[in-house]
DNA sequence: AATGATCACAACCGCCGTGGT
DNA sequence: AACCACGGCGGTTGTGATCAT
């Protein structure tokens, strides 16, 4: 934690200087005190009607993050580990995304967890691995890398790769949704030789430097097989036939439920448009940045019954 | 008990997008 | 079109707490 800076809040010139660093109880209650009888507003005149040396973020974040009376204190619960997981599978480092879909949390907590828990990851894998020679290409070297990442031994975990669950998904529903069918052929074709990241991530709508700065998919170890991984939802019950009862599937929270996945999305309401976006995303392909705006990747996720889960995060 | 290492997390920083002028 | 203020976001830092030696 920061020290309060002993010379903030004090006029220094005539101009009040602005404090910085830990809140002080006094000032905590001022802003409670001040957001409760007024309400959100413009967090520059926040601040100045509350009575407070703070800048307008400053008491943005920390209504956000730690004053706010819906927010949950305490550790994560392995459901909302899971799930920050998945989401971080899909969302990547979209903190705030992926704070929407666990209330209570915010995204700074969930950031630090994360990190933490890569941290961590990396720590146990670097000194439980054989010290690899540096310039070995073989493939169990880039495991080794992989793993570092805390995303190795996706195949043991059960992860699938996504042509697989394309694949998948056109043979269970009798015909994949546009955008499925545009990745498949994409697999198929062009796709190969593109970076797959880039390909995951424009099936859930997401620029691919996004992914390739994340590690997640990224990464030659990935890349030389041409696989895309997702991570199963081993815990996460969705009652798929309630909310889409066309489906033929099954969905056993036991096993690799990928396919729980591809069936939420190929059953959201990608309409006209959005079948006209992703055939745009074609070009994409060839070098053009697709941009999460381009299509509405809230809409997208909306309609992915995963995020709102059947679990009530304790 | 003392010390160093590590963890956890609050808060800051800088960038970007948006809306108003 | 250019500028500015603001809010939002992700990355990073700093430090108290805890753990290990």
């Amino acid at each position: 934690m920061r020290k309060p800076d002993p010379s903030a809040g004090k006029s220094i010139g005539g101009a009040t200087k602005l404090r910085k660093g830990l809140w002080s109880p006094e000032e905590d209650e001022k802003l409670m005190n001040y957001m409760q009888n007024n309400g959100q507003g413009c967090w520059t005149d926040v601040a100045r009607n509350a009575g407070l040396q703070r800048c307008g973020k400053s008491c943005r974040l920390r209504w956000i993050n730690y004053l706010r009376p819906d927010l949950k204190r305490g550790a994560f619960s392995p459901q909302e580990e899971e799930l920050i997981i998945h989401l971080h599978s899909i969302l990547g480092n979209r903190w705030s995304q992926i704070a929407t879909s666990l209330p209570g949390r915010t995204d700074n907590e969930i950031k630090n967890f994360w990190n933490s828990t890569i941290k961590k990851r990396l720590k146990i894998v670097t000194t439980s691995t054989p010290s690899p020679n540096s310039s070995d290409s073989s493939s169990e070297a880039k495991d080794h890398q992989a793993m570092a990442r805390g995303f190795m031994s996706m195949k043991e975990q059960g992860f699938v790769p996504m042509y697989m669950q394309s694949m998948a998904l056109n043979h269970t529903t009798g015909g994949a949704s546009p955008m499925f069918q545009h990745n498949l052929n994409m697999f198929g074709s062009a796709g190969r030789y593109l970076n797959p990241a880039a390909t995951s991530m424009a099936q859930v709508g997401v620029n691919n430097s996004f992914y390739a700065e994340n590690g997640m998919f990224g990464g030659v170890e990935i890349g030389l097989e041409r696989d895309i991984y997702v991570p199963p939802l081993k815990s996460i019950s969705i009652n798929i036939e309630e909310q889409n009862p066309k489906t033929e599937n099954t969905y056993d929270r036991s096993s690799n439920n990928v396919n729980n996945l591809i069936n939420c999305v190929s059953s959201s309401n990608f309409n006209n448009d959005k079948t006209e976006n992703m055939t745009s995303v074609g070009n994409f392909w060839v070098g053009e940045e697709l941009k999460i705006g381009e299509w509405d990747l809230e809409d997208f996720m909306k309609d992915v019954p995963f995020f709102p889960l059947d679990f009530q995060v304790q």
